[in-house]
Parts: structure tokens; sequence; C-alpha cells
DNA sequence: CATATGACGATAT
DNA sequence: AATATCGCCATAT
């Protein structure tokens, strides 16, 4: 329930025109594994919380909704907030993805793997 | 407590 | 590139 707030909260501070990934939203919230979790947060709550959802896509850079279940919405939306996305619907992360508290996600898993090793 | 679900992620083939 | 498989874990039932 926790998480659910805190990843709510982490989504909508998303700012405009930058993206994020599920995972990052997940370790924003407290949990890096929690990515699923959120995709389950964004299906259930979306429209009710009005959360800013087209920003946020999986790690490879891409929306994973699948066509004609809202992959088109998605990418109209972000490109309407200058998001560049192509026609597969990808977007390059090192350009849009939002670097909360100044450290990008991988850049962080690695420093924890180093740590943890 | 047991099982199912999920807009995921990493890795293997 | 596309698919399969496994790991993951908060919630729901």
């Amino acid at each position: 329930m926790e998480f659910e707030r805190r990843a709510k909260e982490a989504i909508k501070s998303i700012p405009r025109g930058r993206v994020a990934t599920y995972a990052q939203v997940a370790a924003l919230a407290g949990n890096h594994r929690a990515a699923r979790q959120v995709a389950r947060v964004l299906h259930s709550s979306s429209a009710k919380d009005r959360l800013p959802w087209q920003r946020v896509i999986n790690s490879r850079g891409g929306i994973s909704l699948k066509k004609g279940h809202g992959f088109e919405q998605q990418k109209r939306l972000l490109i309407k907030e200058g998001v560049r996305v192509d026609c597969s619907g990808r977007i390059d992360l090192e350009i849009f993805q939002w670097e909360s508290g100044g450290i990008r996600l991988a850049a962080a898993e690695d420093f924890l793997r180093k740590l943890t090793r």
C-alpha cells in the first residue's frame, strides 16, 4: 500500500517531456525489483489518479503497450510533449530519461552491484 | 496460508 | 530480431 502511494508520487513527479522506466519508478518508490507492481499501479490507477502514465516506458526505452491497446495514444501523447518516438515506439533514454536526483538508474545499479560484491 | 496476476527485466537460444 | 524462460514481488482473492 505504501509502495503504491510512493510509486504514484514518483510517476507524478516525472517532468513533461521526460520519461522514466518502470524499474526507475520502482526504485524511487523504495524497491528496485518491483517494476511489475508499477505496471499494475498504472493499469489500475492511471485514469482515477490522473497519472502522467505515458511517461513510463520499459528499460529498453520502448513503449510496452501493444498496438491497438494504447501504443498509438502513448506515442502521440509523448510526441505532443516533445519526446521523440520512432515508428517502433523506441525512445532514446540517453536524451529523454528523467535523471531523478542526478543519478541515472543504470549507473546507480552498477554502483550498488559493486558494493554488494 | 496458497495461488494468480501483471503496461517488467535480464538472459539465453 | 523475436521468443522463451526464469526471477521478481506487492496486491488481490
